[in-house]
DNA sequence: TTGAAAGCGCTAACAA
DNA sequence: TTGTTAGCGCTTTCAA
């Protein structure tokens, strides 16, 4: 297979119309799949385009179209497990809709979400998929005028009106602490995420709604935030146990949090699930190689991979569509849960 | 701040150029921050194009330059924790040289990989940082006569040159070893990587050296492979285990394949480190958070991004330059390791 | 079904 | 220091 190098220029369609004996202007109907052009002179463009190693310039084809089969995904921190499948299970269903996706590493920081945005915009493109944008209104609003597309994934974007596609939260929190409710918890604790992020809030609202459902006080000392890092998962258990550390189990707004916890309760001497139980909230792929392996809320990172292209091809053929795509989530048992300690156990 | 959504049609360099009272080179000349322009027209250029809300359209400068700030990560895995760390590096180091990052997913899938070099070729990309390249050396050539500029991280790419940047894996394997051996302990297992990947030889040759060099036998049974995974982790272990599980320490080849062994050794009923030692490699955020913490050695992704970038600047400016860049490497201490348990010390 | 011709927005000689 | 003139490689009317 050649590619190109041999000749110091690539093949152009001008080259391929010479060969094949038609217009340019052919050569672009056959190469760009349009099925105007007779069966026979569409076999002659293809073999000479074969022959020529030829390979279409997409800068020039989105020069002239105006359009882009670039994407582009933006979130806050690639190094968080679920985000990183969350980009796989994008990229490849992108992929086979015909889209090369760019991924955006923004650390929450609006500058540089900003310059991600002029650069994309710069590049034409057209469809920006997002998890938790920290750029103010205004400033969305702009980049919407400017005919972006955003989709949000994981994460409503604050203050813009978007295609949304997000695991159901409360739900999940709720499985999550009626699950520690049936083994006899009482006393449950909540790690919960950053305050800015929307889904924090709904995890901690089921958090709420099952304690309530169950007759249990909510008690705010058994609550404290944490950001979704290890670090912040093992100062947040710090934190409680420095509180008194009156509770049997926990429920960490997510794994990451979940880990750093584990952690921290096991440094502070206390074993899971014998002392405490622990409930994540991802199921992704380390939580099942912890020890104990993490019980844990499952979101489908694949389907909301899936959900966000297909709600970006459809607004690409019909305007506006569906505007909220919620996800069910299901409750992993693993090993990180058990009943209450005896002596600490309440009835 | 108006971003060009007002207007139908967003402003080109004509519109500063009516505007500004000069001609469109000018304006161009202006824009890309060449010094041949004099101040007060450069004032008046810079000014129209605030005013019109201009930004530049990098697919036509590209087209017509036959340049790309655009540059492209393939990795294998964007799952695996290290490999996330160098994301984030690179990218910023990228960004701070002017280029965007595309990052490119390919499962190590050789097909994916044609897939995505032939995109960017199309999209005039010239820089490609790739961590381990799974394509034929004939193909991969002919990437490079089509003039693209291959920079290995990590990894060296198989049967091409090109630039590598990657850490010292020899000795920190000898690191490794020899903080094992140091505690006493005399039978270490090795959990290898992948056969096909180089740096999977260099470890196991450290693990060898340092043996070697206490005058310990190597023991083939105490040698497995796995893949970079947690999964691929425990599986080893579970093989060591069913060998006879003759050893009091392992050295695994990445953290992530030390995480699963962990997580199988403690399912198995071992203690870490009172019966057990383990030592990872890479020093990822995770390690720091298992239970116990992992002794690792620890690779430093930032410097690999930014030694990356310098070389790629450096082809940009003067040709070919050094080849080979070898990162230091140093052991961290946790809690995984410590002496061998009493009854199986051998002396 | 095909071709001619005019761009898309920018850069890059070459002159002036 | 600045302007003129061709393109870069493709798409897209409009005619034929």
């Amino acid at each position: 297979m050649q590619i190109g190098g041999e000749e110091k220029r690539r093949a152009t369609i001008y080259d391929i119309a010479k060969v094949a004996a038609v217009s340019p202007a052919t050569v672009s109907r056959v190469l760009s799949g349009r099925n105007t052009v007779a069966a026979e002179t569409r076999g002659r463009v293809i073999a000479a385009a074969e022959n020529l190693g030829y390979r279409t310039n997409s800068l020039a084809r989105s020069l002239a179209s105006r359009t882009s089969d670039i994407v582009a995904l933006m979130l806050p921190d690639i190094t968080n497990p679920f985000f990183a499948e969350l980009v796989k299970s994008l990229q490849a269903a992108a992929f086979g809709a015909g889209y090369t996706t760019l991924i955006c590493n923004t650390e929450g920081d609006p500058d540089l979400e900003r310059t991600y945005l002029n650069q994309l915009l710069s590049l034409q493109v057209k469809h920006v998929f997002v998890i938790g944008l920290t750029l103010d209104r205004d400033t969305v609003q702009d980049y919407v005028a400017a005919e972006m597309n955003f989709i949000a994934l994981d994460r409503p974007m604050r203050h813009a009106t978007s295609v949304i596609v997000q695991s159901d939260n409360r739900k999940g929190a709720e499985l999550a602490v009626n699950h520690l409710i049936g083994l006899g918890h009482r006393r449950i604790a909540h790690i919960a995420g950053p305050a800015n992020v929307a889904l924090s809030r709904d995890r901690r609202r089921g958090y709420l709604n099952a304690l309530a459902a169950a007759g249990l006080d909510a008690d705010d000392a058994l609550i404290v935030r944490s950001d979704f890092s290890e670090l912040g998962g093992a100062r947040a258990f710090a934190e409680l146990d420095r509180r008194g550390g009156d509770f049997t189990a926990i429920f960490a707004a997510d794994d990451v949090i979940a880990m750093g916890a584990l952690s921290a309760a096991r440094a502070s001497g206390r074993t899971v699930p014998d002392d405490l139980s622990l409930v994540g909230f991802d199921d992704v792929l380390p939580a099942r190689f912890t020890v104990p392996p993490l019980t844990t809320i499952r979101q489908d990172a694949a389907a909301m991979g899936d959900r966000a292209v297909e709600a970006m091809s459809a607004t690409e053929t019909k305007g506006s569509r569906r505007r909220r795509f919620i996800l069910p989530v299901s409750l992993v048992l693993r090993g990180s849960t058990g009943p209450p300690p005896k002596r600490s156990a309440t009835c």
